[in-house]
DNA sequence: GGAGTGATGACA
DNA sequence: GTCATCACTCCA
C-alpha cells in the first residue's frame, strides 16, 4: 500500500499531523533513482505567538528587540522567508541554516496561520541538516508543493506506529524562545 | 567545547 | 548600506 499524502492530510492541527507523520515515508526522485526513508522524529511549529517559530510574532517590544537585537531570529511574523508558512497546506518550506544545511519543513493547520514541521530524522539520517544533504533538497524546494510530481512527497506505506512508541520531548535548539521553548512538541518513535 | 558559513531582517 | 543572529553538524 503506497499512498501520497495530499493536501487535505496536512489541514488539520499541526500537532496531530506532526504525530501521525511518524511512520510515514519520506520519498525523493531524481532521475531515476528513488531515495526513501521512514520520518522517525519531527517537530511542529504552531502559530504566531509560537516564540520559537519563525513566523512569530511576539518579539515587537521585547527587550531582545529593545536591544536592538538583529538577524533571522528578529522575525516579525510574516516576512519574505516565512510567508510560505502561512500560505497552501502541503508544501515545502526549506531554509538554508548557519550557511550551510538545510531544513525541510512541511507546511500545516490551514492558509492564513503559520505552522509547519520540521522533520528532523528519517530511518539512519539523524538531524534535519542531513536528510536534506542525503535527500538532495535545497531552496528549489521551497514554496512547492510536495507531490510526486515535484520529486518530493510524503507517502503512506502502511506502516502503523504503536501510540506506545511515540514520545515527545521539548523541542531542540530553540532556547531562546521563552515559555515556548518547553513546549512538548518534538514527536520521535521510540528506538 | 568551538568553528564554519551566508541568508535574513531590523535598523540607519 | 551595516550588523548580529541562526529550528545545524563536525571535530576535538
Amino acid at each position: 500500500m503506497r499512498k501520497v499524502l495530499i493536501p487535505l492530510f496536512f489541514n488539520r492541527p499541526t500537532l496531530r499531523v506532526a504525530k501521525e507523520l511518524l511512520g510515514k515515508f519520506l520519498v525523493r526522485r531524481i532521475g531515476d533513482k528513488k531515495i526513501s526513508g521512514m520520518i522517525t522524529e519531527v517537530e511542529a511549529y504552531v502559530g504566531p505567538k509560537d516564540k520559537a517559530s519563525h513566523a512569530s510574532r511576539l518579539w515587537r517590544g521585547s527587550l531582545a528587540s529593545l536591544r536592538g537585537r538583529s538577524g533571522p531570529r528578529a522575525a516579525r511574523g510574516r516576512t519574505e522567508r516565512t510567508k510560505v508558512m502561512f500560505g497552501k497546506l502541503g508544501y515545502w518550506y526549506v531554509y538554508l541554516i548557519y550557511g550551510m544545511y538545510h531544513c525541510l519543513n512541511i507546511v500545516t493547520e490551514k492558509e492564513n496561520y503559520p505552522a509547519a514541521i520540521l522533520i528532523r530524522s528519517v530511518e539512519n539520517v539523524k538531524g534535519p541538516g542531513r536528510i536534506c544533504r542525503k535527500f538532495k533538497i535545497d531552496k528549489k524546494y521551497n514554496e512547492k508543493p510536495a507531490s510526486r510530481r515535484m520529486g518530493l512527497w510524503i507517502e503512506d506505506r502502511g506502516v502503523k506506529i504503536n501510540p506506545r512508541n511515540i514520545l515527545r520531548g521539548k523541542r531542540i535548539g530553540v532556547d531562546y524562545a521563552g515559555k515556548w521553548k518547553d513546549k512538548p512538541w518534538r514527536f520521535f518513535i521510540k528506538s
